[in-house]
RNA sequence: GCCCCGGUAGCCCAACUGGCAGAGGCACGCGGCUCAAACCCGCGGUGUUGUGGGUUCGAAUCCCACCCGGGGCACCA
């Protein structure tokens, strides 16, 4: 047997086979992946890097120990394998402690960090430990800047005046992806407008692509992630028509998606937070303006919350101005209300009451006219009520009436040929509008990478030139970090105040950092080359392992990170960088663990504590029990699994290796055929699971094969049968994915080293091939009867074998038979007359 | 309102391209081992596959409608 000392040779203990192989594998780290001359093929697997905000919780666990699961198998299978993990390590959080304790947000982040990687080291996961990046540290932020500047160049980051989201609680503009049902993503707070110039990514440069290529993603990528997206985007195909107003020079354009209702327009809006409803109502008389002035104050009051609160009434303020109808000439009155968006579109609209909800519900607090264009019909033909009276806008398709030249054509039609026209009248075209927003990357916090921009009264937005990057972050002590709706950057003087790169006159420091989005947006390409210092990548290294195989992590990022990820990568290939268009290849969402149907969070309290539970069941228990819960994208709820349970059954597959007395590398040709058999099914079947993310049902054939070998060992072959050694030893290399320490463990026992590294052994297939099969005899769809066959039985024989089954006979009695269903060799089905 | 996912035994969940509804686990019960217990070993699975219809020789699986649960988007013209 083997020479490896155990604690106990008679019982499993987890404590006593954690300490064992946790420094030898610190010592032998067996998941490098860093050779030049190295020749297996690659595959390149990423979990989602973590946030440094306390030590590992639940959620972790789970999405580690899956990952874990696929990043083994593919090395099992022969593959270099780079597995990276790093932290994410700037933002909020730290800077809110550091508020708190009065400490600096650096020392917080690098205590939780070694914390996290101790946990991480502890748990097993098979992380390559020479690729660690945290983004906090300069040579990370450093490129992020470095990127920021090339965007620059492209256009692709501009300062825009807008109305932003603000969260008055963080005093900070939040993206529009952080804005969560009105409230603030980090501390659901109801977020506020407020005008403000800032740093936007020209994320709506990609719309298209992002939208077009997540058709190239469906059935690798979730589709819920992937649906998620398509909203997000949100693209819409309609036109922009000109409006001329009177007493303006300029006509204004509209957007819409229903030109073929432009003969049913009856009164215009424009968002009343927009430029163009201050102008216009500039131009109306006094009492206009005032109550115009009053509306906007009290729109501007409103938070988010109440904003996107359904049915709420709605208002507005007639600008005793007026548009014309370019079709038809017909004056109509302008009127500015919030139910129009000044950032969708053009910020104005034509109302078509009869046929849009909302103008609908306008046209009837007002009082405006409605005119229908489309004779809509439901399903039994009857006319659909009159919208005035039902309150029910005819939104479907139908026939146009009230409508000259498009009388008579049926919706789609119509919009063809009003767009046609409005084109070669020059009064409109076709166009496209999204949903998606440019991203909002300001922010007016301490803890994130500064905007390497210098302000210069003569020459403006000057970029800091790259060997003067990186800009770093002047330390925090003696800064006041609570937030103030100022930069807390703007009050290190010495450092805001530097000279322009340009023309070397005074100038100012941007004291806004980096949405840490940004952060996450490229640190897959980061793990390439983690030490370069020339630049954020090595190309070369990029070809080599880019885009990622395998992304794991938490479907709360399928739009935010995700997206941006997308957007970055598109840039930076078409800045040539690298040569593909989408970062993650193929995505898996864990689900959340969860406790008694509720969310373990911060806020809620973590109800379940890691560190408790790895003390009480041991890594592997847990792990196998992240597992095996079921499907990786469903909820685990802790209440229904059984971590007491997965530690039972690692001790019953333990004691399978102590109890093997055969030496390692006896031929298993001679062995129980039975067992083999199994063990072999087993084998084939793995692979296909694992690949298909099946991991439940994986442990649950190591389970069948475990319960398999005991019984031969107790009852038949006995424990020096090679078959049972051959299957303990397949136990061992499956049950690695999930238990590393146990399976090490056995490995060792079973006389071999480093079962990560063991070969996935190849599947024996005349193993698979029965001699016999089950044949069921059904007749009407019952099953009656079954057969013992031969697998190469032909039709026919098996025809007259089922016909003459007593089962059958019984069945069909006097009936007569109409068909006879054959389906060699599994089943067979008579149907009688 | 629109979109995505799910609903199988007391519970967590399997079930290939439509072909025997049950792999594995939890819980529970019984038996063995033991002076006794724990551990361990063995044995124990009829349920409206959410409901109703349709297609089919045959439906958990495909189609339609609905119910329930979870998630996303939503005054985006």
């Amino acid at each position: 047997m083997t020479e490896t000392p155990q604690t106990d040779e008679h019982r499993y203990d987890f404590r006593a086979i954690e300490d064992r192989w946790l420094p030898v594998w610190e010592e032998r780290q067996p998941f490098r992946s860093g050779r030049e001359d190295d020749a297996r093929p690659t595959k390149y697997v990423l979990d989602m890097f973590p946030y440094p905000s306390g030590d590992l919780h639940m959620g972790h666990a789970e999405a580690y120990a899956l990952g874990d699961v696929i990043s083994r198998h593919w090395v099992q299978k022969g593959y270099n394998v780079l597995h990276p993990i790093g932290w994410d390590s700037f933002g909020l959080p730290a800077e809110n402690a550091a508020i708190k304790r009065g400490v600096d947000p650096a020392g917080w982040t690098e205590d939780n960090i070694a914390q996290q990687k101790a946990s991480m080291k502890r748990y097993a996961c098979s992380f390559d430990w020479d690729r660690v990046l945290m983004t906090h540290r300069p040579d990370y932020y450093r490129w992020n800047q470095w990127i920021f500047t090339r965007l620059f160049e492209r256009g692709l980051a501009y300062r825009k005046p807008s109305q932003v989201n603000w969260c008055p609680n963080d005093q900070t503009v939040l993206a529009n992806e952080q804005v969560v049902n009105g409230l603030c993503e980090r501390c659901d707070t109801a977020v506020t407008k407020k005008k403000l110039t800032q740093w936007y990514f020209k994320v709506t440069e990609y719309a298209d692509e992002l939208l077009d290529e997540l058709e190239n993603l469906r059935g690798s990528w979730p589709s819920k992630v992937i649906a998620m997206q398509r909203n997000w985007i949100g693209r819409s195909a309609g036109a922009d028509v000109s409006f001329t107003i009177e007493g303006r020079d300029e006509p204004i354009a509209i957007y819409t998606t229903r030109p073929d209702t432009l003969y049913g327009a009856t009164f215009m809006v424009v968002a009343a937070d927009s430029d163009l409803a201050a102008e216009l109502a500039e131009g109306a008389d006094d009492a206009t303006r005032a109550e115009f002035a009053a509306y906007v104050e009290r729109v501007k009051g409103e938070n988010e919350i109440d904003r996107l609160s359904t049915d709420r009434p709605k208002t507005g303020v007639f600008l005793q101005r007026y548009g014309i109808n370019p079709v038809n000439g017909e004056r109509l009155p302008i009127w500015a209300s919030d139910y129009v968006l000044a950032d969708y579109g053009h910020g104005a609209i034509m109302a078509v009451p009869a046929h849009d909800q909302r103008d609908l519900d306008f046209a009837r607090a007002m009082d405006l006219p409605v005119r229908v264009v489309l004779d809509c019909r439901d399903d039994a033909g009857e006319p659909f009520g009159d919208p005035v009276e039902t309150g029910v806008a005819a939104t479907g398709d139908g026939v146009l009436v009230n409508s000259e030249a498009l009388n008579g054509l049926a919706k789609a039609e119509a919009i063809a040929a009003i767009t046609a026209e409005l084109e070669a009248a020059g009064t409109g075209h076709a166009s496209t509008n999204y949903r998606l927003r440019d991203w909002l990357i300001s922010r007016q916090r301490y803890w994130g990478t500064p905007i390497p921009i210098v302000h210069c009264e003569t020459c403006g937005e000057v970029p800091v030139p790259d060997d003067q990057l990186p800009v770093t972050l002047p330390p925090a002590e003696g800064l006041d970090l609570k937030p103030k709706g100022q930069s807390p950057l703007a009050a290190a003087t010495d450092w805001v105040n530097t000279t322009c790169p340009t023309c070397g006159g005074a100038a100012l420091r941007d004291t806004d950092t980096m949405d840490t989005f940004v952060d996450s947006s490229w640190y897959f390409l980061r793990f390439l080359s983690p030490q370069k210092t020339d630049g954020p990548f090595d190309p070369v290294q990029a070809k080599r392992w880019a885009p990622i195989d395998q992304y794991v992590g938490g479907v709360t990022h399928a739009i935010l990170h995700l997206l941006y990820a997308r957007f970055f990568t598109k840039a930076l290939r078409d800045m040539g960088m690298i040569d593909f268009g989408e970062p993650f290849s193929a995505l898996l969402n864990q689900g959340m663990v969860q406790m008694d149907g509720s969310a373990m969070s911060k806020s809620r309290g973590n109800l379940v504590r890691l560190s408790e539970q790895l003390d009480e069941f041991g890594v592997d228990s847990i792990r196998l029990t992240m597992a095996f819960a079921g499907p990786p994208e469903d909820d685990i709820d802790w209440a229904d699994v059984s971590p007491a349970g997965s530690a039972k059954f690692l001790a019953r597959a333990w004691r399978l290796a102590r109890d093997v007395t055969s030496e390692p590398g006896v031929d298993p040709a001679s062995g129980d055929a039975a067992l083999r058999a199994v063990t072999h099914r087993t084998l084939a079947e793995s692979q296909e699971l694992v690949e298909g993310f099946k991991f439940n049902v994986v442990v649950a054939r190591v389970m069948e094969l475990v319960n398999a070998t005991r019984k031969a060992i107790d009852g038949g072959a006995g424990p020096a049968d090679p078959a049972v050694r051959e299957a303990s030893e397949v136990v061992t290399i499956l049950l690695s994915l999930f238990a590393p320490y146990c399976a090490e463990d056995m490995w060792s026992m079973l006389g071999h080293q480093d079962v990560a590294l063991a070969t996935y052994p190849a599947v024996d297939e005349s193993l698979l091939v029965e001699e016999t099969v089950t044949c069921i005899v059904q007749v009407m769809g019952k099953v009656r009867d079954r057969l013992e066959v031969p697998p190469g039985i032909s039709q026919d024989e098996l025809r007259e074998l089922a016909l003459a089954a007593p089962g059958a006979v019984r069945a069909i009695g006097d009936a007569g038979i109409r068909t006879v269903i054959v389906r060699a060799p599994k089943l067979v089905n008579i149907v009688t007359a």
